[in-house]
Formats: C-alpha cells, structure tokens, sequence
DNA sequence: TAATTGACCGGAG
DNA sequence: ACTCCGGCCAATT
C-alpha cells in the first residue's frame, strides 16, 4: 500500500513551513497540486499517523483562525504554540498577510 | 451499499 | 460582521 501522493506532498509541504509562520488548509491544498480538497488537508491532519510530528498548529482556515471553537482545548493549545513561535493574534484570529506563508 | 460527516472555502443575501 | 448554501471527496456509520 502506496500513501497517496497528495498526501506525501501536504506532508512535505507541511514541513516546509518555517517557525513564526502559518498557511491555510486550502492553501496547501492549492500548493500539493489539489486546489479545492482543503477539507481533505483537514481530513489528513485529523487522522495524523501516529508517530508524525508535523507542525498541525501553523495550518489555520482561510479566514486565520484556527479550525477549532475559540475557547476548546485544542484551540488554546494551537495558539499557545504560534504564540510562542512569535505569531501575533489579533483577538482570535491571525493576520494572513503577516504571518501568511507560501513557497 | 447508501447516507452522513467533516481540523474547509468563497460567494451571496 | 454574520448566516446560509453549494461544491469538494475520503472516512465512518
């Protein structure tokens, strides 16, 4: 069994993203050649293979903010981790046009 | 096997 | 700024 290539390629992308900054589920869909299956990067990072240590917190939706309702664990957790990798939240959100990161 | 669900997105009202 | 809607398509029920 093959992982799929559009897999590999949000993985190695995923990798790519340097510290302090995020991307967008569509986005990096967009950016491993699938532009519109973002909900299959968010299917992907759900499902994460034990063992990956992929950096899910710098993946944020299209509008900033993290997938999560604000105020959830996995929320806190995800903006405790960018903060800490100098992203600034405005409120909720983060500035895309800051901190946005594509190749 | 069919229906539902979902770490989404962009446009419209 | 917010809600609603259609499109996307694999995993789950």
């Amino acid at each position: 069994m093959k992982t799929d290539d559009f897999t590999i390629r949000v993985y190695t992308l995923l990798h790519a993203i340097p510290a302090g900054r995020v991307t967008s589920y569509g986005g990096l869909a967009a950016m491993a050649g699938h532009a519109g299956r973002a909900r299959m990067v968010g299917a992907i990072l759900r499902r994460l293979p034990p063992g990956s240590h992929l950096p899910w917190h710098r993946v944020v939706t299209a509008s900033g903010k993290p997938a999560f309702p604000a105020g959830s664990d996995a929320f806190n957790q995800q903006k405790g981790l960018l903060e800490a990798e100098g992203v600034v939240f405005a409120g909720a959100r983060v500035n895309l046009k800051v901190f946005g990161w594509q190749p």
